[in-house]
DNA sequence: CCCCCCCC
């Protein structure tokens, strides 16, 4: 009835490689971890001949024992497995780590034992094994040493000499501090830029690299010295042997990486390119969450996404609060078929350089989820990894996906930026008078028009309020230095500007008056209030010529429509809440469904 | 030994 691998057992812990066996599950155990680990968990199997307990299943699997899957007399197919050994006791001892699993026939429905299994004797464990496949990795106090001179001395152009070898590596996923004289195969995924720092314990330099092998990831990090000799030898993509670096617990806060620990490079790490047999080392790997999906991710969790571009912006530059540090930012639109879009932002170099004409993929490893405006938004930071076009499946699904029509069509945004509210209509002058008239429009809602500015107010415009942040009142100069505020009752000796900027705009359909005050006014001025109110003061040529300079400025304006009662006479106001500048090279990020009216508009214009 | 990820 269930056929399982007889003799598995014995065989895979001599070093034989058996392919995908077929054993059952007759229970597990929790190891007992540290803290700040993942629980690891060792399984009792059965080849119907054999059992043994020397088994452990990879951390990242540990949800197979938490959801019952691998409950008692379950049978499962070992599709990858590799061969590893720890020091128990001062005694070498052989441990078959189960790196994926399938599950045949559920413990339920099995329900028995199969077989009448007899305990393997694990003796015999300090023998060197050979093996042709490197899947099968096994490691061997013994023979260790005489490998790492054998191959980690040579340099790099020598590095055929061990290619054929069987090489005792060991899986990424057993590292521990309590491993020494290890050496792993892994692919170089990321690799960091050379960082300084400096702080009250010191200062340096350093880099990091993710590497990755079938079993597992894990960060390292060169400092000083190792950060000068290393970073050259490193090429992302590439497969190198890498020997005693020291581990240490990682810290989860900054790595999205699925392991417990982290390697240091050391004075004694030696790294060696491997150029053959690379083929069962993974590329970077990726665990995509559905953008649709982020709107219910936490703030600060960090996400790995596949989305197509839509859009993007031009680089800002922001200056850091905090810091004062001058910032490179570059907002960019991604959708997926989830039917979802959220903005994404780029720092620094990566913002500069990014060029996401022609709908990109992006696949990006360790986003950042933040929130703004009640919106969510994604933005990478110093551990992110991003990479454009790649070359795998799920990319190419999303690509053909792209390419079919209607992808825009009922797009849910997640992002909310300072500028234009999505949820907002975007009307014509015309279009909104007719909601207005029709009913559709409430005297408090918001809506945005593409709007050209015809003429900016220039008495009034700056003036000097009351310094008390909830009053703001405008103050009236004594002339002697002392400022009286009416609404406080009271006299102050300093001021603050602030900008209040009544404009008419207009499109192709008709005009309004509008007032824009203090931020949003500052973003169509293109200058604070405090510059402008001390260009008045110093100069009225050069202030007159500052707000001219607004005059035929383009904006998306965002519009709140108010009535209010003023000399007896029912009026209606135009308060502008936030503004989009309109260029030729701004791409209406916030306009992806409404682009076609956009285009009418500007086409009504030109005419 | 480091980085808590920036801005609207």
């Amino acid at each position: 009835m269930y056929n399982l691998t007889k003799g598995a057992l014995d065989e895979i812990m001599n070093g034989v490689d058996i392919k995908k066996p077929v054993l059952q599950i007759l229970g597990y155990k929790k190891i007992p971890s540290s803290i700040n680990t993942d629980d690891r968990y060792r399984l009792l199997l059965s080849d119907g001949d054999r059992l043994n307990s020397f088994t452990m299943l990879v951390t990242h699997l540990n949800h197979l024992i938490t959801n019952n899957s691998l409950t008692q007399y379950t049978v499962c197919k070992i599709l990858n497995y590799a061969l590893t050994s720890v020091n128990n006791n001062g005694k070498e001892r052989r441990i078959m780590l189960i790196l994926d699993i399938e599950v045949l026939f559920p413990g339920n429905e099995v329900g028995y034992k199969i077989g009448n299994p007899t305990n393997t004797d694990n003796k015999s464990r300090l023998e060197y094994v050979t093996t042709s496949n490197t899947s099968t990795a096994t490691s061997c106090q013994t023979s260790n040493s005489t490998i790492e001179k054998n191959i980690l001395n040579h340099d790099t152009s020598s590095t055929s000499f061990y290619i054929n070898h069987s090489i005792s590596t060991i899986p990424i996923a057993i590292l521990s501090p309590y491993q020494n004289r290890w050496i792993i195969k892994a692919r170089v995924t990321n690799k960091s830029a050379i960082k300084t720092w400096s702080n009250s314990r010191g200062e340096g330099k350093l880099f990091s690299m993710d590497l990755i092998d079938e079993s597992g990831e894990i960060r390292c990090v060169a400092f000083n010295q190792q950060c000068d000799n290393f970073y050259h030898l490193i090429d992302v993509g590439n497969v190198y042997y890498i020997s005693r670096c020291k581990l240490k617990t990682a810290n989860k806060q900054f790595s999205t990486l699925k392991n417990d620990y982290e390697m240091t490079i050391t004075d004694d790490t030696m790294i060696s390119p491997c150029h053959k047999n690379c083929d069962n080392i993974p590329m970077q790997q990726f665990d995509f969450c559905p953008i649709s999906q982020v709107e219910s991710k936490e703030q600060n969790n960090l996400i790995d996404v596949l989305g197509v571009v839509t859009t993007f912006n031009d680089i800002q530059h922001i200056t850091q609060r905090t810091t004062g540090k001058e910032l490179i930012k570059r907002d960019i639109n991604l959708i997926d078929d989830s039917g979802a879009m959220i903005c994404v932002a780029l720092w620094g170099k990566e913002a500069e350089d990014f060029d996401g004409f022609n709908n990109p993929i992006l696949a990006i490893k360790g986003a950042r989820v933040g929130e703004f405006n009640g919106g969510k938004n994604l933005s990478l930071i110093n551990s992110s990894v991003l990479k454009k076009d790649p070359d795998i499946p799920e990319a190419h699904k999303l690509r053909k996906w792209y390419a079919a029509a209607n992808h825009l069509e009922n797009v849910k945004f997640l992002s909310r930026s300072s500028g234009g509210d999505f949820n907002t209509p975007l009307y014509t002058f015309r279009e909104m008078t007719e909601a207005q008239l029709g009913g559709k429009l409430n005297f408090t809602d918001l809506y945005k028009v593409v709007a050209t500015i015809n003429l900016i107010r220039v008495e009034n415009s700056v003036y000097k309020a009351c310094p008390i942040d909830s009053c703001r009142k405008k103050l009236i100069d004594q002339s002697t230095g002392i400022f009286r505020c009416e609404k406080c009752n009271k006299d102050y000796p300093n001021f603050v500007y602030r900008l209040l900027a009544n404009m008419n705009i207009a499109d192709a359909t008709g005009n309004r008056w509008v007032i824009a005050f203090n931020e949003v006014a500052e973003k169509i001025l293109g200058i604070s209030a405090q510059e402008l109110g001390e260009l008045k003061e110093n100069d009225n040529d050069d202030y007159m010529e500052k707000l001219n300079e607004a005059n035929f400025k383009r904006f998306i304006f965002s519009l709140r429509v108010k009535s209010e009662v003023f000399q007896d006479e029912m009026r209606i106001k135009h308060t502008c809440t936030s503004v989009v500048p309109l260029n030729y090279k701004t791409h209406l990020t916030y306009l992806i469904d409404e682009v076609s009216k956009v285009v009418h508009i500007e086409k009504l214009e030109s005419n």
